[in-house]
DNA sequence: CCGCATCCTCATGGATACTG
DNA sequence: CAGTATCCATGAGGATGCGG
């Protein structure tokens, strides 16, 4: 556990459970889906393994995550809490914060696929319209309602990197997104793309 | 600056900023009102002062707070950038989520009154009614909308601690606080607590 | 393989003293 | 007042080991 605080606040107490390194990024992971030890590793590049075995045990002894026994044998999965869902909230206010940061596009960075299944409903949700950028292949297009086009210059929600895959699902989402509730589903890195609605 | 986590993930990015252990306790004392380095040591109970130093110097160059002249002679204050201001929504989130974290009543925790001007407004915002606990001299009372009474056992949105002057504050807030938006408003130690509406 | 635990090194945090 | 400088304790990062 992290040293506390001891200031009887409620953004102190939140930072308590979930303020050391990794723990939100851990959090945005199970977002994604309940997932085994393996998973959360793949899904956090950089993070060493007694880190996360570290901030596992720490998470459940907070009770933000439950341990659990999934599928055949014994295989472990970890699942958020209830209120370790609630977090999502939060954590959309956050990612909404970074646009300025993600607007210069990645550079050295790695980057995930399922991190949009967290990132693309906070920058969309809530509003008629938005505008995405997409680099694919040293391209940069834009997605605003139902068009795609060429990157004209003007300021975006937020830049991904993506594979043709994804290009092609967040397009779909986009086309139908006015008024609707879209989230671009991914399985697997090759995998097939589809738009669910009213998650 | 802190190692970055090197993901192209709009919450990474956001914790390059501002993940560093205080930087969001530095944020929540800068929404109160800009303040001098002394204010913040003291809004901040716990803090090194070194780290302090090192953290304003993180915010400015990730263009979160800036470093102006106020006042007379070469007083430095510390404000908020437009930007690093909207930290507000995210984390009037966490302070939201921290509400099982706070019924339990402050421990040992330190208290800061000027606390309550970020958090109330979280915990009150957008509701039809709140139930705020208050501990006063050991005696738990509890404000429902316009009424204050023992407190029952019921779940609270959250539980303070606070001198007489904020307790009277806090009640004439939530007296008023159907329909309109209120926000207590403490200046000092045993100030003048009065009621702003409309921020 | 998966799910960690151990060990080691170095960066960061924390407490205190000190300075322009 | 507004920070620096210093020193020590703790935590992060990386490699590796190990039982099931």
């Amino acid at each position: 556990m992290s040293r506390s605080y001891g200031q009887y606040c409620g953004l102190a107490k939140t930072l308590d459970v979930v303020g050391d390194r990794w723990n939100l990024l851990i959090v945005r992971q199970l977002l994604v889906a309940p997932a085994r030890y393996r998973e959360l590793q793949d899904g956090l590049p950089g993070i060493a393994t007694n880190l996360l075995a570290d901030r596992l045990r720490d998470l459940e002894t907070g009770g933000v995550v439950e341990r659990r026994l999934a599928g055949e044998g014994n295989a472990i999965e970890y699942v958020l809490t209830p209120w370790g869902a609630e977090l999502r909230e939060p954590i959309e206010g956050l990612i909404r914060w970074s646009t300025p940061l993600m607007t210069s596009g990645p550079g050295n960075d790695r980057f995930r696929p399922e991190w949009l299944v967290v990132a693309l409903p906070a920058l969309l949700s809530g509003r008629g319209s938005a505008t995405v950028g997409i680099a694919v292949d040293g391209q940069m297009l834009q997605v605003c309602g139902a068009e795609v086009s060429p990157h004209d210059g003007r300021d975006l929600e937020a830049i991904v990197r993506a594979d043709a895959a994804v290009v092609l699902g967040l397009a779909a989402g986009a086309l139908t997104l006015d008024g609707a509730r879209g989230l671009v589903e991914i399985e697997g890195d090759e995998a097939a793309v589809r738009t669910v609605f009213d998650r």
